[in-house]
DNA sequence: TAGTGGTCTAGACCACTTA
DNA sequence: AAGTGGTCTAGACCACTAG
């Protein structure tokens, strides 16, 4: 199956009338250069003077369309030598939990069922992960995640009991979760730390997303959430069928600006 | 178990000797007064103009850093508002592959282990993600990838066979797989399109991963990449036992410059 | 209208690499 | 020594938001 791909080889220059500014365009051109295969990875591309007379713009304006395929990992700068265009790595990839961050953003699609909230005295990990000692009061909390009024996550969470915070009250949000992924999140939490792993579900698990009865395979989503003085405030994670929940992503050069989803301001 | 911590409250100005650039120190300073909670979610940064005199420094060099840690998600910035700290966000989390980059870019810890390579016919998924009719000739490969001589991957891959592309020789790398993961990938395949699972591993991968008997759970690592004529070149997928791969991450605010491990050039 | 961030200029000086 | 990228200046003009 060979078909000929039309190339439709954009003009290469800067229109100072368009919407996108001057260094975003330069930085497309570039790119577009470079996934052309005009570039190999490898090659050294056009010293910086020699891009600002190509196309006529100043040294700082090449020198952010460059910053911004550098930051993207299509090329690297050596002081001295030159620019190069960087092959492929596999370990640059990064998966992004944007689905999820979608999902969250609808309100009507997701519905949060609180299964369990009680009182605890901490066990083994919890203690460990939230700094108590084993037997401290902390909080249990089950809730299962419909979406589509279908059965989609079933998270556990621990959180710290301690009268003189309230950030628990506040993190709590028992009936929504949804701060967490689309932001907001009230500024109670400074970060976390995420892991990913594949697991065997439980019985528990299973019954609760709706598997059929054999061994079946899930993604758990682990979290610890600090404050803002880094005392940890929850721990607990999320379970979900292997089929709802799938990390995607690309790597290597492409055309379009949207190399990676994250860039709001220009470099 | 409430500790007080101490906080070393670093100088907030910018030293003109110090290795680091001064748009990098602004940006460390501002990121650790975010950090430190001096600034809180939702709370505006002084202007660029007042930072200017605060630091001593060029509006440019303002913004570069301003630039940064909105390309770190720290803060985001609206003309004619301000700008503002983000709240934390779960769905802007990134899952690196960086472990298993790390993995192969030390070769004696690695080895391959062919187990299989022979023509076949492509099957159905093989014929739909190489964009071939079911019947035509793929290379199959099957190689089990070793980490201190104790089994850690299993792969299988299937090549495009085309004699008019000499390609495919040069991409199979039958005996290191390196390129890949640690770059060099000889810059014949442009990019590709990787995905994450969960999975229930069956039988062949469990004997070849020294699996238990029972069920288990692993993680499925697909891979398809294309060559610079957009061509799908090569579908696969690595299986892994779940204790042997595991994506992590931070979300939030850092103190440290190294929000993003792949900030090589300023902004 | 005043203040904000967004873009861009036309240089300067420095550190580094290669020859 | 010549050429490269790395940093920085001191402004300019524009677009946007608010009162």
């Amino acid at each position: 199956m060979k078909t000929a791909r039309p190339k439709p080889e954009p003009p290469d220059r800067i229109d100072r009338d368009a919407y996108q500014p001057a260094y975003a365009q330069l930085a497309d051109i570039l790119r577009g250069q470079v996934a052309r295969g005009r570039f190999l990875p490898g090659d050294r591309l056009p010293s910086e003077a020699e891009l600002c007379r190509t196309y006529q713009v100043s040294p700082m304006t090449v020198r952010r369309a460059v910053n911004i395929l550098a930051d993207q990992d299509v090329v690297r700068t050596v002081q001295g030598l030159g620019t190069f265009v960087k092959p492929l790595q596999l370990g640059a990839a990064a998966f992004q939990l944007r689905e999820l961050q979608d999902l969250f953003s609808d309100p009507d699609q997701v519905r949060v069922k609180l299964l369990d909230v009680r009182m605890v005295p901490a066990g083994q990990g919890a203690a460990a992960e939230l700094g108590l000692s084993p037997g401290d009061k902390a909080i249990f909390i089950r809730r299962l995640l419909l979406v589509r009024e279908e059965p989609a996550f079933y998270h556990r969470e621990y959180l710290v009991y301690d009268p003189g915070r309230p950030v628990v009250e506040a993190e709590m949000e028992v009936t929504s979760l949804r701060g967490l992924f689309s932001g907001a999140g009230d500024g109670l939490i400074k970060g976390g730390r995420l892991t990913v792993e594949a697991v065997l579900l439980d019985e528990e698990a299973l019954g609760l997303l709706a598997g059929g009865p054999g061994p079946a395979a899930g993604l758990r989503l682990e979290h610890v959430f600090y404050d803002f003085d880094d005392r940890p405030v929850s721990w607990g994670w999320f379970l979900c069928r292997s089929d709802r929940l799938r990390l995607s992503t690309r790597v290597g050069y492409e055309r379009a600006g949207s190399g990676r989803p994250g860039l709001k301001r220009g470099s």
